[in-house]
DNA sequence: CGTATAGTTAACCGTGTGCCTAACCAACAG
DNA sequence: CTGTTGGTTAGGCACACGGTTAACTATACG
């Protein structure tokens, strides 16, 4: 996946496609924190964890601010917002074909045992 | 990401972070499909578009089954709800944060013109 | 049979991701 | 000023990802 404009969708799915970023968001979601204390559970290095806090700045899901020589996170939930919609959206068109499937469903488990 | 037991949800939203495989998942909201028919609107090569449908199968959102020498793809949408599940979780988290983070939100807006 | 059709596999290639170590600022603390 | 603390930058490494072309298999058709 080049860089080169990625849909935001894109962005948000793939920031939340790591344990250790949806960790941070998680954490983040009692309150800002400073880079050490959210690197602090995890036992990689802090230039590894930095990346993780950059895909996430980049995706626009969190938001940073250094004061003195601290710099804090705090989240920002717009894109997140898009990504449930997307989610949201599809679920009603799939469940919508849901009870279409469930024959086609039946007779798949049937034939392949 | 070493593809050394990656959670469900690691593949789901990785499964969901390509503009591809979420028009896949678009089209087959409205139904099974072949897989020439799946990839006909795409300007990929057809083993391209079938890593993509691999992804799709190995996190689960998608089954498929061979009859003849045609392979229909259908939707599965339960990892799709976990997903969602986390999103959903998330955010309610989130959205109580919202208010304190309301005062440092527009706190950051007024520092950072 | 022979040939077209639908998928599949194999081999390769450029770029991105995720991690590391080491070196490097910048801001307090004393 | 000196040292420590909190982040940051640089460089490198292994591997996954997304794409290609070419060759192959297997079903359908006539």
């Amino acid at each position: 996946m080049p860089n080169q404009q990625a849909s935001p969708l894109d962005r948000v799915f793939h920031g939340l496609a790591d344990p250790t970023r949806r960790a941070v968001l998680n954490r983040l979601s009692s309150g800002p924190a400073a880079v050490s204390e959210l690197a602090n559970p995890f036992p990689m290095s802090l230039p590894a964890f930095l990346q993780h806090l950059d895909v996430l700045e980049e995706c626009g899901l969190v938001k940073s601010r250094k004061t003195g020589r601290v710099r804090t996170y705090q989240l920002t939930p717009k894109p997140l917002k898009a990504a449930e919609g997307w989610l949201e959206q599809q679920r009603s068109l799939w469940s919508r074909r849901l009870d279409q499937l469930d024959t086609y469903l039946s007779d798949l488990k049937e034939q392949k045992p």
